[in-house]
Parts: C-alpha cells; structure tokens; sequence
RNA sequence: GCGGGGGUGGCAGAGCUUGGCCAAAUGCGCAAGACUGAGGCUCUUGUGGUCUAGAACCUGCAAGGGUUCAAAUCCCUUCCCCCGCACCA
C-alpha cells in the first residue's frame, strides 16, 4: 500500500526547502506557463485540477527538458459576483450556505463572509494551500488579485493604449435591467441564476385609417408582411395612445407594454384607450395599401411586445386558428382570405411514416396543413398550436422560398433582411428588444426588464486593422489541441464591439469615465505579463507606476534614467523589471477552458496584439475538457461539485491528478470516478512493489527478453516524449502507466529475472511519471536508491540504441504462435474432446523468405517461382502451391525480415513459457529437419504447429 | 437560426491529420478458472457472428451515395447529439 498522505506531506515539504522551479532569470530558455486564475468566489474543484494540473504537468515535464520555467498563479476578484455573494450571505440566503458547506467552509466563517474583501481574503488564503496540497510547483511569490491598486495601474495604462488606437467607442447597448434597482443584472443577479436573454423583434407601424395614428405591431417574420390579412389586439387589454421617440406622432400599444418599452426610448402616455375602441379601426398595410380589420386574437398578451399582432393566417398558425375560430363564432364580418407568400415542401424534416402518409386538403394555406400534418385542428390547445408553428417556422426557414413580386426564390432569412431594411428604412418599423426567456425576475423579486443604455463604452473588436492582425497572429500560434484552431477562427472573425464599462462590481475605474468600472473579462486580457514584475514592484507606491514606467518596462519605449525620474521609482528596480520582462515573456504557454475560447482567449490575443510589441504576442494556448463527476456534469443545481481537497484527501493527489489530467484527451472531458482512481492506484502499487522487490532479482548476463525490455523502454521513451511534446497527457501516461505494467508482467512471465534491467527499465518509468505525479515519484525515486530530487532530473534520453527490432518481432511470434496454438487447442478439445500433450512449432525455411521478397518485388507469380529456382533445398512444387496461395494479396504482403534461426532461437527460447501457457510440452523444429507432415505449411513469421494429442 | 465539436463493441474511449498491417489500443463491466475459511483484492482466460486440423472467413465503425485495387479514415447528401451566441465569470 502507498500511504499518499504521507509521502506527499513529507516530499511538499522537502521541495520548498528546494525551489523545483527557480523562477529567476537566468542564462537558460525560459518557459512561462500561466493558467486562468480562479474566481475568488469558489472554493478550488476538481475542473480546477484540469486546468491547474495541466499547466503543471507541462511545467514539470519543460522544466526536465532543461528550460527555466515559471509557473505562476494569480486570482481574479473583479466583477459583480463576489458583491452578489456577499449580499446572499447578508440576507441569510440559505442555498449559498449550503453551497459552502459542500465545501467544508466552517460556519463562523461564512457568517464573516458579508464583505466581499474578506470573501475574496478567505478563499484565496484557502486556493493557496491547496495549490500546494496538490503538487502544483507554482511560484506563489508573484500571486497578486485583480483588485490590487498595483494591478489597477497596469489596466489603466492598458487601456490608455487602447483609447489612443482608437478602440474604445460609445453607442446603446441593450441590457438586462431591474427597475426596482436600478441595475444591469447578468446572471448572478437573478432567482434561479438564469441569463437575461435579449432578442430583437421588429416593431411595424400600421397606420389606422382616417385618423392620424398608427397601431404597433411586433413580429420576428417582417418578411410575411405581404401576407397580413387583418390585425390582432386582445380584447381583454387596456391599451394607451403614446408619444414614443422623438417624433410627435400619436401610437397606439398595450399599457403593460409601455411599461416595458419605456426602459427602451422615450414613452409619453397620452390616454388610456380600451380594446374596443381599437377594434372598431381599420389599417393599412405600408407595403400594399390593403385595407386590415383589427380584430380580436384569443393567443394575443399584453405584455409581449406591444400587446399587438399582425395576421399572416397562411403562415401562423395561430393566426389562422384564430381567424376560424371567430368566423364560427360569427364575429367575423367580412370574408378573409390567406395569402400565401412563400412556397415550401410541408412536412420536410418530418420522418414519421403516418405523417408523411398525410395528404393535406389546402396546400395554399400552409399553417392550415401544418396542423392537419400533425393530426390537429384550430380548436387545438395552444401547445399543439405552438408545436406546428415552431414546425412551421424551421421549414419554412429553412427551405421556404417567397414567392411575392420583387422577392421571388429568396430564401426567408435573406427577405427579412431586405425587407426590415426597407421598413426602418422608409420609417415605417423599429427595432425592440424583448426578453427570449421572459419572464426572468432579479433577486430582489421585480421582474427583470430589457434597458436600452445610452452612452456605453465598447472595445471595437471589430476593427479592421486589429482583427486582420490579430488574425495573422493566430495562424502563427501552437494550439492545443490544434483542432480548436477552427473555433479560434470563428471567435477571432465574430468578436464585435464588446461592452466594457459597468456601473457596479469591483475593479479599475474606467478612466474615459469614472463612475464607471472596467468590466471583470476586459480587465484581465493582459494580466499574465505582470506575473514578470509582480514580485519586483509588490511595494511600489501604485500612484508610482505611471504610463511611462509601463511604456519603458514592457513596451522598450523611452529610457530607464528618465522614467526613475519622473515616477520616483529606484532606477535598478526599473532596469530589473524591464529585464524580467523581457526575459520571461518571450515564450508563454495559456492554459484555460474551452468555454473562453469564444471570449477570454480571444480577447487575450487581441489585446496583447493592441499593447505589446511583437516579440510579446502569444505563442501558445493550451484548452482542455471539463471535468465529470461519476458521468454527469458538475453544477451547483445538481450538488455534485467534487471540492479539490476532498479528491486529495481520499484518494491522494497524484491518484487524482493522473484521473483528472491524463484521464481523457486534452479537450475531451474527463471522468473522476472511483473505478478509474483505483485502477490508477493498483498500477503505482504495481510498480512500488516492483521497486521494492528489486532485490531479488541477479544480476548477470542480459538474456533476449531483457533486451526485449530494454528495446521496450526506449521505444517507450520515444513515444512518451513525443506524447508530452504534443500535450497528449493522456496517450503518455497509459504509456507509461498502464503499459509499463503489462510490459513487466510478461518480462517476469517470460522468467525475465535481470536486477539491472528492471532497475533501468523502472528509473526511466519513475522519471517520466513525475510530471502528472511528482509525489509518487518523488518517493519512488528515493527507493531506487537516488539522493536527488526526480522533479529536478532530466528527462530520460533515448538513443535508439536500447533498440532491438529483432527481438521484439521475435517476442511478437511467441505471442501470436501461442494464441493460435490456443484456438486450434480449444477446438479440438471442443471436438476430439482431447487435451494437448505435445506441441510442436516448426519454423520456416529460409527459400520461404525469399520467396515472399521475391513476390514483394516482382509482382508476379512465375517470376518470383523463376527466381528461386536451383537455390538450395527448394521444394519447388511446394513453392509453386505457397506462391499461388500468396498472389490474390500480392500487394498485401510484406518481407519478412528475420531469418529462420532468429525465428528458431526466438522462440526456442520462450518454449518453457510456450509450455507454461498451453500447459503442454513444446518442441521447436527447423521445417526441413521436422518429420511432422505438417512441416511444409510453416510460413515466415507464421510456423506450422503440429499437435500431439494425449 | 448562426458558429464550433461530435455520432465506433454492453459502457467509457483510441483510431481518423499521413486510406491498406483495425474486430478495433487501454480501461470498466460481464463470464469462467486460480488464490481464499468466505468475500474483497490479485492473477489467468474469454467476451460481434460462423465454421474449421487448423493458424480463417463473414458482417461492422449514425444513414445513404461517391472516389479508390483498397475507406471508420477522403468527397457529397441526410438524420441525430453536445456546446457557445456576449457585456456574464
């Protein structure tokens, strides 16, 4: 048994005595390696471990490879969700406790837990422990927060050098908004912390006939509007003549959605108007001039968009239901027809065979045929009503094509965007944003509206010159894996104009604007350069790290004597600083989650791309999975986070890293489950006891199978550095772990008994396990009899000359020659009913060598035959049946390369483990010496097996 | 809808970039045996189908089609699943 517990206490201690990394700078490559700090709101789990331990790894195994590496770790504190936290814990809001609990957060500790510094004190003194509980080798002496006046400096100098490139722009921006607050809430601020979700609708403008007004309707399908029959209000509403922007025009809305639409543009309220005045009206379709009754729809609410609708009976189905349904009731006047304005295939994407088997009754009314598709009628119930127009809406979407003048074969996405172009063009619509998954209600209890907020700041992403930089960067770069190359693409092209001042959180203050802060995602773009001065400038005055200290220590702009002047900051410091700087970040590696591609990553090369110099942008980003817990996904709703210390504790850090880390491919999500933690566990017992055992092994002459060990080793080696170069943690460390066991396991059933050569074999395992488990190792190492420290070794190297290709192709013919002697063994049991007594293996002559080459070579038959003739001992007859036998995968076959005494010897030698096996004597025979009459049908690499029966 | 990723055995998950040696690593599960007082652990063997004095063959990698002497691997079409879509970390 291992005791974790133990060796990691003990090695933790002795490495901090030892400093793995040094972290100064020095004659040897550097190596900085900077991981997404964690948010100082959540106690350190085991998706943690993934990223953390990634980096880790990676650190460890350049660090053996002889660079100077740097690993080191910061925290983020910055934003609104720790200002969130601690007015949960304010208002005794019991989820968070027990959310806390699940992390062994003691009580009177969370009762402290109501001002967000100490919230943030308490769990970045508690990551920094477990940080080291889990092995990590990071430079803690360079740790600093998002909140750090010094760190301010450096986002206010960032972004300076943003707003002087011109960057930084002012528009609307639509919000998330509570007005009892009066806040922008994201989703950390809502019950059930659900994501205001904002969407943009149409608002069309109808003019009432005879009167000098308008009736407001809103719609997602502006193109349908050359269908519209009529309009629909609901007759239970009370609606309101109003003002809305600027212009002095008299527009008729539902009351509740002025309410609404008041936190969007200016809404005066003239007078209450009901339902039936509206009812009585009559309005004008602005693309056609045709004449629409307002009329009453059961489906219309009042606080969805404006409480008004536009009629496309063809094409909604709730319009047409709604139309038949008052036409039976006898409150409809006049006749209404559908118009139809796009053709499409109804029922397309439905698989269904009694579905398709529907033949609708009225093609021209496709929302009629929707329902009649799903066996349902207008007197259906708004679910059924709804499926068929959700169907109706992705069909139609998707293959529709309009059919109206002037938009004939346009696909339906492409007629929106024209037509919504000419309506707000011509003044005739105008955008709304509406709430896709309304209602979402702010914690306080109000519902949360959509607010339109005027002069927000933005980072312009989308500018040309930077994206196209930005861009060329990218293609430069290493990716792990390189198959998020594509998603980097996509995120570099997309990023637009990005929202970054808000009114709330912590953080720098933007400095175009001071009663605004520099939003939490933006405000840590560049923050890993710091890392290289950190530690140098911990005591500094912040009011002393002025633009020009920045512009000098990481842009070389200006000179040392002259920015010690004018900042009053010690001239060596500043010489020290810029020197680490430059040193350090000349290669960096990113580690993070796949879910900041499409935001922090993206932005961090953006960013790197607008402040620094060339030599500086990134060169290296590494994105790995989540984590799973026992198969499913961890989330706070489902109670199932695994807290990093509780994986420590039970199972052992290295256990848990080799799980979580090397458990999946980089960007596949990795499972932590029990099984796997064991099955790890029984591995490194495996090769502990293997050290321990080493003793009674001899010494003495290297016999084949400890070749074979060796020629496994370095083929190991190989394969395993090529894996670590790759960061495929994962094919590494099956290499090494699960191989290197099996690999031992057949040596010793092989009577492989060589102390050295285990010894040799194990050292070079223990090395390459120290990266993904440096206690283990550690004391592995140790065992094997070594006074260094493994985590400061090199990385075994390979020669090629441990290599021994014959051996192992020998070792292989033992292996396939003892599974086919056990399936034909098995089915004469099955048939004869008898057990082997005697086996006997006879290999090839060497004429069959040269007869495959010749194959191989000459492609054909009676050449190859011509060839061989008069060489010594050939049974041409023979060769003629192998040769004939062998033509149909003429281009299949390969030579064979080793010679029929290797062969012979090969397996002469395994014979006691042969016998072992089939547990049945074994002769191995020359084929042309062999009396069996089976003789004849051995083949290179494939000898004939002749059995006795008892 | 747009964008990104994916669909392989009872399960998880390799292989697909560089088409052939892939019935498909490794692990789990399951079955049999060894060990044990018993269980667990551990070890051995088996685990798509069919047949066989032979060491093989057949079928298979979401569905369909194509390219090729040869495709899980390349191309096209369709279906399905997961993730992201912003001011929020």
């Amino acid at each position: 048994m291992i005791d974790y517990k133990e060796i990691e206490a003990k090695w933790q201690k002795e490495w901090s005595d030892a400093h793995i990394f040094e972290g100064e700078v020095n004659d040897k490559e550097p190596y900085l390696v900077t991981a997404a700090w964690p948010y100082v709101n959540t106690p350190l789990h085991i998706g943690h471990l993934r990223t953390f331990g990634t980096a880790d790894a990676l650190a460890r195994y350049k660090r053996m490879r002889g660079f100077n590496v740097l690993y080191p770790m910061g925290f983020h504190a910055t934003g609104t969700p720790v200002l969130a936290f601690a007015k949960r814990i304010k208002n005794g809001d019991q989820d968070i406790v027990d959310e806390l609990k699940v992390f062994h957060v003691p009580e009177e500790e969370i009762k402290k837990m109501t001002n967000p510094a100490y919230i943030a004190n308490y769990f970045i003194k508690e990551s920094g422990q477990l940080y080291q509980r889990a092995g990590f080798g990071m430079d803690m002496r360079r740790s600093f927060t998002s909140i750090d006046p010094t760190f301010s400096k450096l986002v206010e100098w960032q972004f300076g050098i943003l707003n002087s490139k011109g960057f930084l722009t002012k528009g609307k921006h639509p919000v998330g908004w509570c007005p009892n607050e009066n806040n922008a809430v994201g989703m950390h601020d809502t019950k059930h912390d659900v994501e205001p979700e904002i969407e943009e609708e149409i608002v069309v403008k109808f003019k009432v006939d005879g009167e000098e007004a308008y009736i407001l309707c809103t719609t997602y399908r502006p193109e349908t509007i050359f269908g519209v029959t009529n309009l629909f209000v609901s007759e239970k509403s009370t609606y309101v003549a109003c003002r809305i922007g600027d212009d002095d025009k008299r527009y008729y809305i539902s009351k509740a959605s002025a309410g609404i639409l008041k936190y969007q543009m200016n809404v005066e309220v003239l007078e209450e108007v009901g339902a039936d005045k509206l009812l009585s009206k009559t309005c004008v379709n602005p693309v056609n001039g045709s004449m629409l009754p307002v009329l009453p729809g059961f489906f219309v609410k009042e606080d969805v968009g404006t409480g008004a609708v536009m009629s496309v009976p063809a094409h909604a189905p709730f319009d047409y239901a709604a139309l038949e349904r008052l036409r039976k009731e006898g409150r409809l006047k006049q006749e209404i027809k559908p118009i139809k304005v796009l053709d499409v295939e109804i029922g397309r994407s439905l698989s269904d065979v009694s579905v398709v088997e529907t033949k609708p009754s009225q093609m021209d009314i496709p929302a009629f045929a929707y329902l009649e598709m799903l066996h349902t009628s207008i007197d259906a119930i708004d679910d059924m009503l709804e499926s068929a127009t959700k169907l109706e809406y992705r069909e139609e979407s998707h293959w529709g094509k309009m059919t109206v003048r002037g938009y004939e074969g346009m696909s339906e996405p492409e007629a929106r965007e024209k037509v919504t172009g000419e309506l707000t063009g011509k003044g005739d619509a105008f955008k709304m944003y509406v709430l896709q998954n309304a209602p979402v209600y702010c914690r306080c209890g109000y519902e949360v509206v959509v607010k339109v907020v005027e002069n927000q700041w933005f980072i312009n992403y989308g500018d040309k010159a930077w994206k196209t930089a930005t861009k060329d960067v990218l293609k430069g770069m290493h990716l792990y894996p390189e198959k998020t190359r594509n998603a980097f693409d996509a995120a570099v092209d997309w990023i637009d104009l990005r929202a970054v001042a808000r009114a709330q959180g912590l953080g720098t203050r933007f400095p175009l604007d001071s009663t605004k802060i520099i939003e939490s995602l933006s405000d840590s773009t560049i923050y890993m350069s710091f890392y290289t001065i950190s530690n140098l400038v911990r005591d500094v005055p912040p009011e002393k790290l002025k633009p020009e200290f920045f512009d000098f220590v990481f842009r070389n702009i200006g000179d040392a004597d002259a920015v010690a002047k004018s900042t009053g900051i010690d001239y060596s410091l500043v010489k020290r600083c810029k020197e680490s700087f430059e040193y350090w970040y000349r290669y960096t590696s990113r580690h993070s989650g796949p879910d900041l591609i499409y935001n922090h990553l993206t932005m961090y090369i953006y960013n790197h791309v607008a402040v620094f110099n060339k030599d500086c942008w990134p060169k290296q980003i590494a994105v790995n999975g989540f984590v799973l817990s026992e198969g499913e996904k961890m989330s706070k709703s489902l109670g199932n986070i695994v807290p990093l210390i509780d994986a420590v504790e039970k199972y052992g850090a290295d256990p848990s890293r080799l799980n979580i880390i090397a458990g999946a491919d980089l960007l596949n999500d990795s499972e932590y489950s029990e099984k796997a933690i064991r099955g790890i566990q029984e591995r490194l017992e495996y090769l502990q006891d293997s050290i321990l055992g080493l003793e009674k092994f001899e010494s003495g002459e290297l016999k084949r199978i400890d070749y074979w060990l060796y020629s496994k080793l370095s083929d190991k080696i190989e394969r395993t550095t090529r894996y670590m170069d790759a960061l495929e943690l994962r094919s590494a460390y099956t290499n090494i772990l699960y191989d290197s066991v099996l690999e031992l396991r057949r040596y010793l059933a092989r009577g492989g008994h060589n102390g050295i050569a285990v010894k040799d074999f194990l050292s070079s395992v223990v090395l390459m396990l120290q990266p993904v488990a440096p206690h283990v190792a550690e004391e592995m190492w140790h065992t094997l009899g070594n006074t260094t420290f493994v985590s400061k070794e090199k990385w075994p190297a390979e020669s090629g000359e441990m290599r021994n290709e014959k051996v192992e192709k020998e070792e292989e013919l033992v292996d396939s020659t003892v599974e086919d002697a056990k399936q034909v063994m098995a089915l004469m049991r099955k048939k004869a009913g008898k057990k082997a007594r005697r086996l006997h293996v006879i290999v090839a002559s060497d004429w069959k060598r040269k007869l495959v080459a010749a194959l191989v070579s000459k492609k054909d038959v009676g050449k190859a035959l011509e060839s061989l003739r008069g060489e010594e001992g050939v049974d041409m007859e023979l060769a003629g049946k192998l040769a004939g036998a062998l033509a149909k995968r003429i281009n299949e076959i390969t030579p064979v390369s080793t010679t029929q005494l290797e062969e012979f010897d090969g397996v002469e030698e395994a014979a006691a483990y042969i016998s072992k096996q089939l547990e049945c004597d074994v002769s191995v025979e020359m084929e042309q010496k062999s009396k069996s009459p089976r003789a004849g049908r051995a083949m290179p690499m494939k000898p004939s097996l002749d059995i006795e029966l008892e």
